[in-house]
DNA sequence: GCAAATTTTCAGAAATTTTTGAAAGTTAGA
DNA sequence: TCTAACTTTCAAAAATTTCTGAAAATTTGC
């Protein structure tokens, strides 16, 4: 599956960790090519261009290009250019923290934005319907509406977050 | 795409909901029925058999079958015997913080926990590599680990929490 | 034990998502 | 302007996931 100077024991690590954490994408909800470029990149020591992640995966050029462009759009990835070069160089974010946050803004974004706009159009839709099943439908939107709001201002909070403050927060939570 | 007694107010707006509830799920990476199914029954005065949901849904068996299945082995639906009748009906959980404290639980089984056992095993297998490319590699699993172990920890305090306290921390964070 | 009611299984079909690869588009330097 | 290097697009193919429907298995009451 993977192409890489594959006769050490770190680049057989290296491996492993590319390959799983491309499964681990799945369940994720990202697909897996994007999540082994990110896990290539997050453990390269340099920047690497399009067609070296093509070589080192074993992908297509179609597919890397959508999916690097993709990990950019997210913020995981950085283009750099290389001086007197052309082509560009991709660059991952390693910083765990970071990481954490980025997807934490994006997976609020796809995930919880959405949910708020639905419960709310059908908390609106039956308001003031007076049989008794009525009630209790627009009091059970209402709630979940409630919640999700709830939940979209934690999460906006939580990818604000400095790592320090997470962790004096967590210490409160766990301690 | 459902058949309830769809015309009124009341009917058109738990429709809506199934529908867009539904098309979450797919966001959600759980699948279209299983989120119909639970927004169906979230939204239902009584508890349904099998071939009412297969009806309002117009699924077929196996379908319904398999995601009522489903539904209950994550907590969400309770399998109830109605007195004198032979069939299994099923009913909602429909308290949204209960709602979010079993969905967490289940996301950090299927998430949390395998990302933890893939970078420690990462982590071990690079223990101890000589090389500068190593001690990195090395270093950026020890981060991950450490902080999906966090992760995994701040899920299990947050799925145990009750209401009352989760809005106590929540005030302290959003206030 | 038998028969009717109900649940469960599962192979193939359908739907959806991902990937390929080649062609079209763009850019920069000569 | 021309051309080579590089990026972007996209229709079709492949892979994966979900759904169907009918058959098999199980359960319950008689």
């Amino acid at each position: 599956m993977m192409k890489l100077k594959a006769d050490n024991r770190l680049e057989q690590a290296r491996e492993e960790f590319i390959a799983q954490w491309g499964a681990m994408g799945t369940q994720w909800g990202i697909n897996r090519t994007m999540a082994q470029i990110h896990a290539l990149l997050m453990t390269a020591a340099e920047p690497m261009s399009t067609d070296e992640v093509m070589e080192a995966l074993e992908i297509s050029r179609g597919n890397a290009h959508a999916n690097l462009k993709e990990l950019v759009a997210w913020g995981l990835l950085r283009a750099v250019m290389k001086k007197g070069e052309r082509r560009e160089y991709f660059e991952a974010e390693k910083d765990v923290w970071r990481i954490f946050t980025v997807v934490a803004r994006e997976r609020k974004r796809r995930e919880i934005d959405p949910a708020l706009e639905v419960v709310r159009k059908c908390a609106e839709e039956s308001r003031g319907i007076a049989t008794p099943e009525g009630r209790a439908f627009h009091e059970q939107m209402r709630q979940l509406e409630e919640f999700v709001e709830f939940a979209s201002r934690m999460a906006d909070r939580v990818a604000m977050m400095k790592h320090g403050f997470a962790i004096q927060l967590a210490a409160k939570l766990l301690g």
